[in-house]
DNA sequence: TCTTGTTTGTTGACTAGGAAACTATCATCG
DNA sequence: CGATGATAGTTTCCTAGTCAACAAACAAGA
């Protein structure tokens, strides 16, 4: 329908192309603005799951953040030198451990949730609100259908 | 609207982390495929690009690709290394180089694209024809806007 | 109980990319 | 011409993940 037969198609033709344009756009955004209170996205989302969550097991972290143990495992141990999340043993079973947010950690949660706000409303103003509405029911779908992990949280 | 005064917006309250999660899931699964073919998701946007572009100066190709010229330079190294690459001195202009798919890398660019394409419609496919044209308009405008790099290639 | 198998989390080796310093080349203006 | 500044790529250091090997703790059956 494009071109005579010999071109083989372009990255453009691909609808996961745009959505990794767009969506690299969006996070690289977003992490400017938490970087300014020295969290970086992964860590933002790390403490959000904890807030709803807390107190609660690396493992299943991973599973609500679709990151592997290790990542976790890292990334934890960031935060708890950031003095923003703390880790206590078990006391039923030693080998799991118990991770929530310490004060400052529950107190920045907020704010942060107020930047993710700001930047998900800049980063889509230009769509139409009927426009923005199929845009997350679709990507919604898409999740769903894939059995996408980090479902609810929320 | 949603709850009481006191609860910080969620992440999946946020259109950039459904993008996120679809977009990861999209490149896994296509990074999964063309793994069988020995390169990378970024290594065969790159190819694609030279396909077009070729013989192009890599700072054209970061610009394109949305990434830095370390990234690059790093990319073009790897696909030197594997035979898919090849650079040249420019004449005029020694720090200029040219890079070019190697023979065997243009023989390989239409066998990738199939696989985008299968990929594309299989994780799409999710989707009616509707919302899959709906969901490429949006991207197309998000980027737009957003002055993204990468436009066109094709 | 003890042994075998499973689960939980950590660690190390590796990949990929960004930021900034660095090198080499070119351009321009005195 | 020569100095100064701009430009093209490379390199180094850092962050952030994966994967696979691992250690520790638990579970369950002989």
């Amino acid at each position: 329908m494009s071109q005579p037969r010999t071109a083989p198609s372009g990255l453009t033709d691909h609808t996961g192309y745009w959505m990794r344009m767009v969506s690299n756009a969006v996070s690289q955004a977003f992490a400017r603005a938490v970087s300014a209170e020295g969290v970086t996205v992964a860590e933002w989302s790390f403490m959000r799951a904890l807030y709803d969550l807390e107190p609660s097991a690396p493992s299943i972290l991973a599973d609500k953040m679709g990151l592997t143990k290790g990542a976790i495992s890292k990334l934890a141990e960031r935060l708890v030198a950031k003095g923003l999340v703390e880790r206590a043993e078990n006391r039923d079973d030693r080998r799991a451990h118990r991770l929530s947010l310490t004060r400052r950690g529950r107190a920045a949660v907020p704010l942060l949730a107020t930047l993710a706000d700001r930047n998900d409303a800049e980063f889509f103003a230009a769509l139409t609100r009927e426009e923005h509405e199929t845009l997350d029911r679709i990507l919604r779908v898409l999740a769903e259908r894939r059995d996408l992990k980090a479902i609810p949280l929320d």
